[in-house]
RNA sequence: GCUGCCGUAGCUCAGUGGUAGAGCACUCCCUUGGUAAGGGAGAGGUCGAGAGUUCGAUCCUCUCUGGCAGCACCA
């Protein structure tokens, strides 16, 4: 006999052999009935799984996520039955679960429309309402092989070639349809549910490398149950909504235009909003004792082939050539100029470290399909800067680029922050032995990291060609995440270009360069601030703060009044004295997203007083103007400057 | 860049092998109305660009260009 525990510390004996069902039914035919699956010792199997040793077992439902899981995998094997029962000769790949759902890459020549979806998705019902049993069979190699080989599935053969050591290969069943799979699965298809739809299709490499064939992808979800689907689809409609290319049109930030593809018009309150970062960001800067400088944004060829971006930065450049026949490049990067302005007069160990900061524009020739809004753009402009230091600073110096970094993400209200570091590419320039050191370098400091409770991780492979990086990378409010700031460990630029300084013993010695980043690109932080806040910008970040709006025009006056008042105060305030109703006026103002809305009639004008709206609220609050203006005024201080007071 | 889809008025979108429409926005007039759309009139488009097929193309074909989704790439 062996022994059964499960999760209240309850144990029964049973047979060696036993499998999951079984117990279930010992315990209670309900029991048996919403089981789907179990964890034997922690690990999922099949029901269907027989025991043999003393275990802990826990019988896993539909509504655990577990189960939720399983119904995603099983989904997507119906899937794969269904389009290859409809469209015959389709050949299938890999169906993982994925975030929110699941998804399977096919191989056909004709192309998957939005229009196959419902076909595809009644086939899956018909499939489900079958409720076939999940069966699974172990196959030799050699078995699976040939099987597929003679179906025509040329990339099941490669995955089963791909697959690792000499183990048998699992096969599961449902009815006629088969797939090479790890498992679990649900006990038959009809505990999928019909909580399942097809979101979209899409091209995707084979094992994600491009210069393999292009598959089509076909997204869908599903969950435990409609309500649960229901509520997804609406929560991505809502995600819609705050998506900063319709806010930015809706807002009046920016635009894009054909002649500038990946390039951004900042409109007036756009640019109001970027200049509030920078200006916040140069404050930060200063005090932690950074120089500002700016540099040139076209630079002669060889600088580039001495920084190495003309060997392996190129394709990403933007390339003049002038009527002498001179070759130039706008700058991809501002650290080339940065070494100039440290090699420019000679320097001392006393000088170290020395920050050198600047908000510089660059322009990099990204992959057409990578544009995105402002968020992935073809020119931006950095907060960047180069902290030329020695060795013996690095630690010091990162931890303090970490602190701040961390620091300004909180005042923007980012608080789920993922540092990871980036160890050295295939493409690189330097000697491993500066590699080396640079990594260890960081690494310390992940340790250093990790052990104050902060979340790390490693990128394999993912660093800049000049050196490894930690990246910064946040959370905003609907749990997306961003790549924003970015410490950089360079011990290379610096001596390509003849860079030293005189160290206390005499000697020219090459300084260590680090090179760091916060927001990252202000473009991409001033969409993810627009998206996490859906528009509602903190007072302080908002461009325009106040709209005075008039009942009658025997408001006017006093409105005038009221907007030099905030004025005064340093508050962004417009007048909206239109002969419109004021309701008209609410609305439009809401939409544009204005936080205060402030308006006045012949009431206000007599008791000198405001009737305040905020944005999001349909309350409004009546105040005296002073009292009203004064706090505003505090609530549009930066936290930064707040703090200083 | 790759695969698929898309490009008609400022925005959202109808539409047809015989040179175009709606709603909102815009302009003007009426309306002075207390917290998310008051009424009327008017103006606005070489239907993304080029080539081809056709008697005739916004519509069909091709090329280019831009956008969207995903992949690949990245701040």
């Amino acid at each position: 006999m062996i022994s059964v525990t499960f999760p209240d510390g309850a144990s029964r004996s049973f047979e060696p052999g036993v499998s999951g069902v079984d117990i279930a039914k010992s315990i209670s035919p309900s029991l048996a009935k919403r089981t789907v699956a179990m964890a034997v010792d922690g690990r999922l199997s099949d029901l269907t799984d027989r025991i043999t040793t003393n275990a802990k077992i826990e019988f896993v439902s539909r509504e655990d996520p577990r189960g939720l899981e399983l119904i995603r995998h099983d989904a997507a094997h119906v899937m794969a039955e269904a389009v290859q029962t409809l469209y015959p000769g389709t050949q299938v790949t890999i169906g993982p679960v994925i975030e929110n759902g699941f998804y399977y890459d096919f191989y056909r020549d004709e192309p998957f429309t939005p229009e196959d979806f419902a076909a595809i998705e009644k086939k899956m019902a018909e499939i489900i309402a079958k409720d076939r049993p999940f069966t699974k069979e172990i196959w030799s190699r050699d078995q699976a092989k040939s099987w597929f080989e003679t179906h025509g599935e040329a990339f099941k053969v490669e995955l089963v070639d791909s697959i690792p050591g000499d183990e048998d290969l699992k096969i599961y069943r449902q009815g006629d349809w088969l797939d090479l799979c790890r498992g679990p699965h649900l006990p038959s298809t009809g505990k999928i549910g019909l909580a399942f739809k097809i979101m979209k299709v899409a091209g995707a490499y084979w094992r994600g490398d491009h210069t393999r064939p292009m598959l089509q992808r076909i997204y869908a979800t599903a969950f435990a149950s409609k309500p649960e689907l229901d509520a997804y689809l609406k929560q991505l409609e809502e995600a819609e909504k705050r998506d900063h290319r319709r806010l930015g049109r809706e807002m009046d930030l920016f635009h894009f235009q054909e002649e500038g593809p990946g390039t951004v018009f900042w409109h007036p309150k756009g640019w109001t909003l970027f200049q509030s970062l920078i200006a916040y960001m140069r404050r930060r800067q200063q005090d932690a004792g950074y120089v500002e400088v700016n540099t040139p944004q076209v630079l002669d060829r060889a600088l580039w082939e001495t920084s190495g971006h003309w060997q392996t930065y190129r394709e990403n450049m933007f390339l003049t050539k002038t009527e002498d026949e001179r070759v130039f490049a706008l700058k991809p990067m501002n650290c080339p100029g940065h070494v100039q302005i440290f090699k420019n007069g000679l320097k001392s160990y006393r000088d170290l470290p020395m920050k050198i900061a600047e908000f510089g524009i660059v322009h990099r020739y990204e992959p057409s399909g990578a544009l995105h809004g402002v968020m992935r753009v073809r020119a931006f402009t950095q907060d960047d800067a180069h902290i030329f230091c020695t060795e013996d600073q690095i630690m010091e110096e990162s931890l303090k680029v970490n602190d701040l970094i961390l620091s300004i993400y909180e005042d923007f209200g980012f608080n789920d922050i993922v540092i990871k570091l980036s160890t050295r590419p295939e493409k690189r320039v330097g000697s491993d032995e500066a590699w080396d050191k640079a990594e260890a370098a960081l690494f310390k400091i992940l340790d250093t990291l990790a052990g104050r409770g902060l979340k790390t991780g490693v990128n394999p492979g993912e660093g800049a060609f000049y050196g490894p990086k930690l990246e910064y990378t946040l959370r905003d409010a609907i749990g997306r995440e961003w790549q924003c700031g970015t410490t950089q460990v360079d011990f290379n630029l610096p001596g390509r270009f003849g860079a030293f300084y005189i160290a206390p013993d005499s000697e020219k010695t090459t300084p260590v360069m680090i090179h760091r980043a916060m927001f990252g690109s202000l473009e991409r932080f001033t969409g993810i601030l627009i998206e996490h806040f859906a528009g509602h910008l903190p007072l302080w970040l908002s461009p325009l703060q106040i709209v005075v709006a008039t009942i009658t025009q025997e408001g006017d006056d006093y409105a005038y009044e009221v907007m030099a008042a905030a004025r005064k105060l340093g508050l962004r305030v417009e007048g909206d004295l239109r002969n419109e109703k004021i309701t008209y006026k609410v609305r439009e103002h809401s939409l544009a997203k204005v936080p205060v809305l402030l308006v006045v009639g012949k009431r206000e004008a007599q008791e000198r007083t405001v009737s305040i709206r905020r944005l999001g609220s349909q309350e409004q609050k009546m105040m005296g103007l002073d009292e009203a203006l004064k706090a505003l005024a505090d609530e549009a201080t930066a936290p930064d400057v707040k703090r200083a007071d």
